[in-house]
DNA sequence: TCAAAAGTGTTATCCTTACACCCATGT
DNA sequence: ACATGGGTGTAAGGATAACACTTTTGA
């Protein structure tokens, strides 16, 4: 059964509102996967939770990328789990034997038209991304292992400076893109230069550590990231040979994380979700540190400290820290009365 | 075929990466529905497109309220829509002739467990819901007509000031069914009363315009919107003749409104979705009561015209409106040239 | 003694908020 | 004349960004 041609079924005015007008082909060759990017910290370094593909299903025409990581994913079976988050639970702690405390659904991806065949046709793929955060060493997983997300997004971290990666292999070809582009679809809803500014922080427009998403987005589209020749798109800049940027993922797993990344960089700006990945106790510079991992830029010391405690996010332990190498330090705990102080309790601060 | 127990598929160490690992039982039993609301402005008050239910289905044991509204919905067609985006736009013309410029995904429910029976089992349906914005009188609807979203929503209009159905019914509602809820589970994650105030602006909290969807799930896990009746919970608070709040929906479509009118009031403050919503030139007042229409408050008028002008987000066409009944207002229209500029361009003012 | 990190204090600047007041038009 | 909405100016207060400097430990 491979679903004919529907496009008559819904005719203006019959309001389908409860589905119920459908008593034939009941099954549609839909299936939903869950996708789960489980973030930790470790040294400073933002971790996600990767699986290895054995590089047979779709890295057949894979010349330079045999071993591909992925996310922890699963199918959702509405019989087994009650709610998609249980099922995202459910077969992370199956697959990896490790739970997590906080997760969040990200987005909704079907666009990419992602066919799995199957004995009888063809089964169409929406995959739901969740984002999860957990402690380092809580639990160690088996059959899976921790990455550093920005493997897979080298320009993502400022904190030794502007990543070299930019100015010497991403510009020059994104400008190229934009040049072609520009050619070709005159008069488009978006300039393609404004767009490589915007995202890359060129031309007077800075860097936004948010834009994780529209970034990877734009690369995608200048086929410079691997997904996109694998997944057969034309590079509009016809680059040679050209060298794919950061450390590929399966399938769009690499989407996926993309929009982990901005979703955690954004909200730890107005929710104090940082400190689902720190210990109970912590220094203020360990926190520090953690919050310049995520957002990828270092920030400025002292008023990182004032506007902690002074904004009521964290209070003294009373107890003092002398592993630090320099003088000890106090041990803070996350504050939650902030909640119901504030309406928005994060680290928002410059530098 | 009802799929049986699936639980051990899955087993530690399988890693099942690309769901290539199950070659029968390929049909899951789930589909996917898509709902949009579509949002408009007539006369200063949000609109949204809505259809009428028949009132057979799932308001079968439905003493009074007979008829009841929904978003437009339809099934996400793999083979004819090739993007779940574009299936949203396609049956939303073909089942009301409307087209729209805007949409933007919000958010996929699972949860609330919509089972549909289907001849040869049961069909699990998955929502993806959807924000869609658009002008009044662009394309005059058939067989779905435009309502007020405060309709659904009465306790979220402060435009006139605090609502009355705050204080004279929801406030000493959910206090007894915190005080009730807190004797029953000792030691919750989070104190049912901090809830109550943290969502309704009680116990020096002040309300804050963004937390529509916190609210009407607080109203659902309360017992006091009348789907939460109709899904077979029982009210924590077991109150007698419960005068049901706001007009209800069919299925979860109130949720995912809420969900649309959380993030369509997040958003205008940082991102100019309202032009949207406005006409090519506009006056600024026209804005302000376009912005005040959906956030739900009023603006301080010199602030918000201040704001909006040196912030660039508008520049004046040089004609004039004489319609005003006072003084003639100079038109504007929006300066697409922000979003270089400015990381974020939205209307962001109190009062 | 020096390096490393903790911690304190102060200043300049910008943005938000609030208030006061004048202008142009229709009735 | 007056009601209605349009439009301008400015001052107070608070938050933010930037800088300089002192303190306490371990090696």
């Amino acid at each position: 059964m491979t679903a004919g041609n529907k496009k008559e079924r819904n005719k203006a005015g019959e309001t389908a509102i409860d589905g119920k007008n459908s008593q034939h082909e009941a099954r549609d060759g839909v299936e939903i996967g869950l996708n789960a990017a489980i973030v930790a910290l470790e040294r400073n370094e933002p971790m996600i939770l990767t699986v290895v593909s054995n590089g047979e299903t779709q890295a057949a025409n894979d010349h330079q990328h045999g071993r591909q990581y992925g996310l922890p994913f699963g199918r959702f079976e509405p019989l087994t789990h009650h709610t998609m988050e249980m099922g995202v639970r459910g077969f992370v702690e199956e697959q990896t034997g490790l739970k997590f405390g906080y997760i969040e659904q990200l987005y909704t991806f079907g666009d990419r038209g992602r066919v799995v065949p199957r004995v009888d046709g063809e089964m169409h793929v929406v995959s739901i991304g969740y984002l999860a955060l957990t402690r380092m060493g809580e639990h160690n997983p088996v059959s899976a292992q921790w990455r550093s997300w920005y493997l897979a997004f080298p320009w993502e971290d400022w904190r030794q400076g502007t990543p070299e990666i930019i100015q010497q292999e991403i510009v020059p070809r994104l400008l190229e893109w934009a040049k072609t582009t520009r050619a070709k679809s005159r008069g488009g809803p978006v300039d393609p230069l404004d767009r490589v500014n915007i995202c890359f922080g060129g031309g007077g427009v800075g860097w936004d550590d948010e834009k994780v998403l529209d970034r990877y987005e734009l690369l995608y589209e200048a086929g410079l990231v691997y997904e996109a020749q694998r997944d057969g798109r034309r590079a509009a800049a016809e680059i040679k040979d050209p060298p794919w940027l950061g450390e590929p993922m399966i399938l769009d797993h690499r989407r996926i994380l993309a929009t982990a990344m901005s979703r955690m960089r954004a909200k730890i700006k107005y929710r104090p979700v940082i400190f689902d990945l720190m210990p109970a106790s912590f220094t203020l510079l360990q926190l520090q540190q953690s919050a310049e991992a995520v957002s990828g830029n270092l920030l400025h010391k002292q008023n990182f400290r004032r506007l902690v405690e002074q904004g009521g996010l964290v209070v003294a332990t009373g107890k003092m820290s002398s592993e630090t190498g320099g003088r000890p330090a106090k041990l803070y705990r996350f504050r939650k009365e902030v909640l119901l102080e504030r309406r928005t309790a994060g680290i928002r601060v410059r530098r």
